[in-house]
DNA sequence: CACGATTATATGTCTAGACATATAAGTCAA
DNA sequence: TTGACTTATATGTCTAGACATATAATCGTG
């Protein structure tokens, strides 16, 4: 993740097409400030006449950005910038193998725990179920590069995931089974920190007390609970990144 | 067959448009694994035969969803289920003041430290510019219902805000004053966690060693430096939400 | 079999219309 | 002044075509 950087999209002597040469020049007025927030933007008629072309075309401009949450359509008035409102900054929260491996580092997995049981009430909590059906749990550690990455605490439902009683974690990682396994899936994202106790320490190769962030994923898949997992990662040598989306 | 004169007249009982059910079908249909990642939704011109519509508005309706990344369309080859990659989680990270007013709990803030000065080689180096103008450095804190909520060291660009040089941020908090004078702005957030030194555990009234977490956010407009801000949370109180968006 | 040329086809973009509908703005009466 | 009614208008949706373009499949040749 380089600072700055999707900005620059090369791609020489390109023709755009004339919808996209729409858009774009509005989104350049919009983020340099040109329109600032609330400023109306031409009236599709007049874009038509300036742009020399159909209605349906630049309608077809303005709907994207409206999509995007740039500019605000309202009937009869018009099309305005969007004011900022909050910034919402996308997190991309990959895969650790595949974070690990894009980063050009050799991924190692160990599998420290893996038992199947009845969940119990703490297992039925954390999975937010009433009903008690089997569950696996897994403990486990990803490295990068034979250092310690993140150590992984995962509870995975097997009424909803059934399949997942045949897989063998010793050998792939529990997330990116799912992920390969688990077709398309909601999630909530909690961070947090806290500092290292003494397993967690030792699973990292940190000190005790030493700053560790903590993502908690929960996810499901229409209505289901598919799993909930804690990872723990070494506070001072990962970040997450999150690219911006002003407004 | 009965449906045949359904289409242009009045028909008055439908609410949701045409399109918006076609998009709505295909997302349920991909949200529920009815549709896998990878399989090929039925081409326009089959749509077009289902819902008895033309192209345009078949092809309005799979647009949105290329455009939301959901399928994928190819041409010659059709449209397909995009197979989840990575899990990119949506962070809504509001403004300090709105988000505890949000919560329904006390804002308040207290400014401790704030100088104009040319940029130092730090603070160039933080605000990623290489020419040395003039900066405001700003440290305050933010809390809630009179506990400490977060602390912030921030630094504006005076050479992208110069407006900043009159804003009083005794009385408003700097993150606000921004949010309402700089248009719009591109951002990229850095999450880690650490612990506490002396300063800051004094500041959120923690103990020294105790976890925090640390948001470093870097923004600007249009290749322009805006501002470079780090925030302290108490990490064992704060938690950062991210909602969903699997794929 | 390998490989380049050809073809078929699904999507990409666009047009010049149409009617629907929400609503800002103006009009008029109480 | 205020509230109810009317009108004008910008967007919302849709059609039945058109040509462009990338590329999967097929075909032909060495």
């Amino acid at each position: 993740m380089s600072l700055a950087s999707d900005r620059a999209k090369p791609r020489a002597t390109e023709k755009p097409t004339l919808y996209k040469r729409i858009r774009l020049d509005i989104e350049t007025r919009i983020l340099t400030g040109e329109w600032p927030p609330g400023h109306r933007i031409p009236f599709e008629h007049q874009l038509m006449a300036r742009y020399r072309c159909s209605r349906m075309t630049v309608n077809k401009a303005l709907s994207e950005l409206a999509q995007a949450d740039l500019i605000e359509r309202r009937r009869r008035a018009g099309s305005f910038v969007r004011r900022p409102q909050h910034m919402s900054a996308v997190l991309k929260i990959a895969d650790i193998r595949a974070e690990i491996t894009a980063l050009g580092r050799a991924y190692g997995y160990q599998l420290i725990d893996c038992r199947r049981r009845t969940a119990t009430s703490a297992d039925r909590a954390r999975l937010g179920v009433s009903t008690a059906g089997k569950v696996i749990a897994i403990a486990c550690r990803h490295s990068a590069d034979d250092v310690p990455f993140a150590v992984e605490d995962r509870l995975i439902d097997l009424s909803t995931v059934p399949e997942a009683a045949t897989a063998d974690f010793a050998r792939e990682p529990p997330g990116s089974w799912l992920l390969h396994h688990v077709p398309w899936t909601e999630a909530e994202h909690t961070i947090s920190a806290v500092v290292a106790d003494a397993r967690t320490a030792k699973a990292l190769d940190i000190a005790v007390g030493a700053p560790c962030l903590v993502i908690d994923r929960y996810t499901w898949r229409s209505a289901r609970t598919v799993t909930a997992v804690r990872l723990h990662y070494p506070g001072e040598t990962h970040r997450l990144v999150a690219r911006f989306k002003g407004g």
